[in-house]
DNA sequence: CGGCAATTTGAACATTTTCAATACGGGTGG
DNA sequence: CCACCCGTATTGAAAATGTTCAAATTGCCG
């Protein structure tokens, strides 16, 4: 599996090898490994595991789960793949390699541990930006969907009740006119899925909700 | 301007004063500030200063700068803004407040110094997140402008003619549908904007496609 | 109890998606 | 070296969806 030609050498360059100080003994949390083209880091919804790093070769998509496969970031080399894993139980996202590519992966424990003490600056930053990552709701397009099925989906992230945002502000976030989203609350409104006051917003049927987000 | 009432007790408590160690003595690299609603923090374009961290109050938007009003995201209590400051010279989009809240700040310079040695693992790992995060397009809905803004707003990207995506990725990167992208295209070489084959686009004028993109 | 601003509603309009058909380009095998 | 094939990209026309602009409503606050 594992086919680095020459871990020591490459590990000298790549940024995570020299913050592992391989050069100097030091031990890299992440092997490298030659992908297939289109072959599955992990699946949204699953449940962490492993970290990535792209070493070299073609880009790395991250899609959108379930419905559309549309991909919603690309990771070149230097970048990392799955690092959600350090903050979350699940992948948010699904992750496959795009051409083809070499990545470095690790587990989820040992870059935890390589990462140092968790009351560390860096690493306390680190992990508040992952986090914030991890709660942006995913800004639609209407390639990902209706604006109906884009508010459900938005619905459902549980935060997103707790935030007292205007209209205006939640449409912007969804990415579209307060009028649409004003139009669709009505819908959702009139199925019983939600109750909606003009500064709250509560689930009532949330399996109708689900329905509709599907 | 500061007005913190207890900065001990409150920084105690906060994981950025407690990183920082206030309890032991340690300095935190922010300071604490009521800001007033509405209130801009920065601009788009320009150079980064501060970075500030959201203690209390209401949350925080970074909006799409220069055309659209409306909101990207949200940073509430426990979130940081404006962190790209630490690996790019310029801020990506405009932060706002939103309601009354109380945000710490420290410059650049400041937090750059408290996260300690650029060699460290954590650092290392964060900065290469937060250029992920800078890198990412702008994922565009409808209310962002038309499907031909989008595109030329992306292709102005210095990034994003190096990869070589095929049309199906490109498109849906940009949150629309390959035919749209398609016509896009061609409405643009008709410009005279770009020359693109069929695996790459080459900007030809480029004052055309930032006409475009406004 | 007004008055104001945010939200909702309505109808016409613009854009994007869809579905289906066609053209293109690159690679393969003769 | 060329013809052929297959998957990707392009084009066309109709349908669906979202936006726009304007008017009416609602709810909140003093």
């Amino acid at each position: 599996m594992s086919q680095h030609a020459d871990p020591v050498e490459s590990c000298a360059i790549c940024p995570v090898g020299r913050a592992a100080g391989v050069r100097f003994g030091g031990r890299c949390p992440l092997v490298g490994r030659r992908h297939e083209p289109r072959a599955t880091l992990y699946v949204e919804g699953e449940p962490v595991h492993h970290v990535w790093f792209v070493t070299r070769g073609g880009g790395l998509l991250a899609r959108a789960g379930g419905d559309a496969d549309s991909p919603r970031a690309v990771r070149g080399p230097g970048a990392f793949v799955g690092l959600e894993a350090l903050v979350r139980g699940t992948y948010r996202a699904s992750a496959h390699v795009e051409g083809r590519a070499i990545l470095c992966g690790g587990s989820r424990d040992d870059v935890d541990a390589w990462l140092g003490a968790p009351g560390l600056p860096a690493r306390a930053v680190l992990e508040q930006v992952l986090r914030a990552d991890a709660a942006d709701p995913v800004r639609g397009a209407a390639a990902d969907g209706t604006a109906l099925r884009r508010v459900a989906r938005w619905l459902l992230d549980a935060d997103a009740l707790e935030l007292s945002l205007s209209r205006d502000r939640v449409a912007g976030l969804l990415g579209m006119v307060p009028e649409t989203l004003s139009r669709v609350l009505a819908r959702l409104r009139a199925r019983g899925a939600i109750a909606a006051t003009r500064r709250s917003i509560t689930i009532v049927d949330r399996e109708a909700l689900e329905e509709t987000a599907r």
